[in-house]
DNA sequence: GCCAACGTTGGC
DNA sequence: GCCAACGTTGGC
C-alpha cells in the first residue's frame, strides 16, 4: 500500500519536537476541526509519514518527521473536565473526537522555515501554503514531502 | 498585540 | 437555511 504524507501543525509552545523527541511516541489529541478529524479517521494510515511543524514558533517551519503508529481512536481528551480540549457533548458512546498516534522518526537537519516554503516555486500547490489555510491537518504530495527534507538539507 | 481569514453558533 | 456576530488560528 502506498504511503501517503502529511503535515501536522502544532503550536510549539505546547508541544514541540524536542519534546517529542524525549517521548518518542504521542497522541495527536485536541485536533477540534472536522476536516482535520476526518483526514485522520478516513486517510491516515499506520505507515504514514508526517512533518512535525511549528506553529506560532519564532520562525514557523517543518521541524522534523514523524510516523503515524496507530490509527485513529477516541480522543480522550474531550471527555476529561480539566483537559484544555474538553467537550460537553462528547461522550464514550460518541467520542466526536478522534487522535491518531505518531512515533519520532527524526529531527530535519535544519527547520525549514515558512518563508522558504513560500518562496520555493515546486511547493506553490501545497496546501499548508494556501491564502488563509489554517488546517492543521494537510496532505502533503510525495514530491512535495521529498522536495522540503532535501531543503532541509540545504546550507543557508 | 494586531488583525485577516476562517469556522461555528444561534436567532430568525 | 440564511447570515450576523462571535471565537479561533496563526503569521507578522
Amino acid at each position: 500500500m502506498k504511503r501517503r504524507y502529511w503535515i501536522l501543525k502544532n503550536e510549539v509552545t505546547d508541544y514541540s519536537i524536542d519534546e517529542m523527541k524525549k517521548d518518542g511516541q504521542t497522541d495527536w489529541t485536541g485536533v477540534r476541526n472536522y476536516q482535520a478529524r476526518n483526514f485522520m479517521m478516513k486517510d491516515m494510515k499506520a505507515g504514514d509519514w508526517a512533518y512535525f511543524y511549528h506553529s506560532n514558533a519564532e520562525p514557523p517551519g517543518c521541524a522534523g518527521i514523524i510516523e503515524i503508529s496507530r490509527e485513529a481512536k477516541p480522543d480522550l481528551t474531550a471527555l476529561d473536565p480539566k483537559s484544555k480540549y474538553f467537550e460537553k457533548r462528547a461522550t464514550k458512546e460518541n467520542p466526536v473526537w478522534h487522535c491518531v498516534q505518531v512515533k519520532f522518526k527524526r529531527k530535519l537537519k535544519r527547520l525549514v522555515p515558512l518563508s522558504e516554503l513560500r518562496e520555493n516555486p515546486k511547493l506553490k500547490d501545497l496546501l499548508l501554503l494556501q491564502r488563509g489555510s489554517r488546517l492543521s491537518i494537510t496532505p502533503v504530495s510525495q514530491e512535495a514531502f521529498e522536495e522540503i527534507e532535501r531543503m532541509s538539507k540545504e546550507i543557508r
